[in-house]
DNA sequence: TATTGTTATACTCTATAACTATA
DNA sequence: TATAGTTATAGAGTATAACAATA
């Protein structure tokens, strides 16, 4: 996505253009193949701690405290039954689990047990590394100014700001 | 900026409620923030088309021409029997196709379709106006500054660039 | 022998719909 | 009735390993 160019004949180019950027890479194609990035580092870093990039941020999330299962899933923006298997996995390998809550016997409040907490801590330490690599390139006023300027996508994009 | 507003009285207020915190955000955050912002967008436009965002990707990728299986399994860094399911359920639903190669009896060559390269395209050009439909908040400098930025990370970053 | 692609199997993640239990 | 969560079923995407055909 965004990574083809289409000459001025209408043709696409041939494989070449791997490394030749004559043209300037515009805005979408920047946000799509940075977003592309991230998400790799993200994965990269999962594997490394042994887990699912879901479960990274099943555990990343519950860092702030215990949650329902409802609550996750809005969370993660998909439907309550995603989260059912989810947690069931996550249990499984000893990461979280559920408990009763005491004013309502319908609902399950879900924890971090000590593994989850320190796999979770190790992630999130890790993936800071990571990010902060990917903008070492950056000149010190060019990474304020960049962090800055993503707080200010994000903010204005807040409209359904998950978790 | 944006931490000041005028109400509707013509007075100056804080505005607190969600994006103003004690403290800013940090770049990582930033970068993960950011990255699923455009992920759950490039999300919602594939659905909006009826692809996956796999499906998607696949379609933007052969845009640019036809690709051997091999090929496009290292496109999207996975294992070349990903690509074979991936591909049966593409070209069940029209979008692509495998044709032989004249000089090689092993190898297929994967085109899109029609359907396929009009669904890439209005995709990619959706994509497109959401893409510029996130920096829209930015004043045209800071969206310019902030292009810049993103190419400069992405070109630095681009050693293992799959496409 | 190396490469291209497929098949078989298993697992994770997700959606939908129907269900139970509680509020 | 509404809410919290589960079960059942289906499908997409992926990895691994074994395989076929061709180079």
């Amino acid at each position: 996505m965004y990574r083809w160019r289409v000459n001025d004949r209408g043709r696409e180019t041939a494989l070449e253009p791997q490394t030749a950027h004559a043209s300037p890479m515009d805005a979408a194609t920047g946000l799509v193949r940075l977003s592309g990035l991230v998400q790799a580092v993200y994965q990269r870093v999962s594997e490394r701690h042994e887990l699912t990039p879901v479960q990274a941020r099943l555990l990343c999330v519950l860092l702030d405290g215990p949650r329902g299962m409802a609550e996750l899933a809005g969370c993660f923006g998909v439907e309550k039954a995603a989260l059912t298997g989810l947690m069931n996995r996550a249990e499984r390998r000893g990461l979280a689990l559920r408990s009763s809550v005491p004013g309502d016997r319908r609902a399950v409040q879900v924890t971090l047990t000590d593994e989850g907490r320190e796999a979770a801590l190790a992630f999130h330490a890790e993936m800071g590394q990571e990010m902060a690599r990917l903008l070492a390139p950056l000149t010190e006023p060019d990474r304020e100014r960049f962090r800055a300027t993503m707080a200010e996508i994000v903010a204005a994009c807040g409209t359904g700001h998950p978790c």
